[in-house]
DNA sequence: TAATTTGGTTTATATTATAAACTACTTTAT
DNA sequence: ATAAAGTAGTTTATAATATAAACCAAATTA
């Protein structure tokens, strides 16, 4: 009746960050923190959380000769956010 | 774009407990933990913590001779129940 | 009457989230 | 040239949360 729902998403900046990464190509650093409004500790901490988990990819560059940060969802990522959507659907129908 | 989740309701266990009580008139303690599987000591707490916002009222009473708990919910409940699930909306959606 | 079960609460611990402090480098102003 | 301010983060410490373990009291069953 309750599906466990996958700890790694039930976080809401994980899950911003996530839901983000679903749409787009991919996403820099800068860019998350922007939409997100989260503090740059607390989405480093997060996204590498997400990446530990495998469920986005993050490549380290530069542009021009500020460094940058771009996260990319992954197959598996995209598979677990789909997961959780239905899970929490369970949840949300169950009060009509 | 990422309305705040109401920390209440961001639980697996609160958001089972409120959702089951959407739905109903009321559900003793018991009922509660059969349906989500919850320890009886993480739904005491849960429970004390959805009563201390307001989102649900406890009556102590006893159902013969044994104890018995009684859960509803209230109208800030519901209401925060319905704002939560909007607010959800938008993460999950915003994914397509 | 001695387990066992029911219906919980309290307290301790593990996990998680968040904030504060720090690093490293770049750009702009003096 | 150098000082101040901004960008782009990481690391570490602390606060909050969730969960589990231990406990309690009364009722039921053997």
């Amino acid at each position: 009746m309750f599906p466990k729902l996958d700890p790694i998403l039930h976080s809401e900046l994980r899950l911003a960050v996530m839901s983000i990464l679903a749409g787009v190509e991919d996403a820099d650093f800068s860019f998350i923190k922007k939409q997100t409004g989260a503090t740059s500790g607390n989405l480093s901490v997060q996204i590498d959380k997400l990446c530990a988990a495998g469920y986005i990819t993050v490549e380290k560059g530069f542009k021009g000769k500020m460094p940058r940060t771009t996260c990319r969802i992954t197959e598996a990522g995209q598979q677990a956010f789909s997961n959780y959507v239905q899970a929490l659907q369970e949840y949300l129908s169950a009060g009509k």
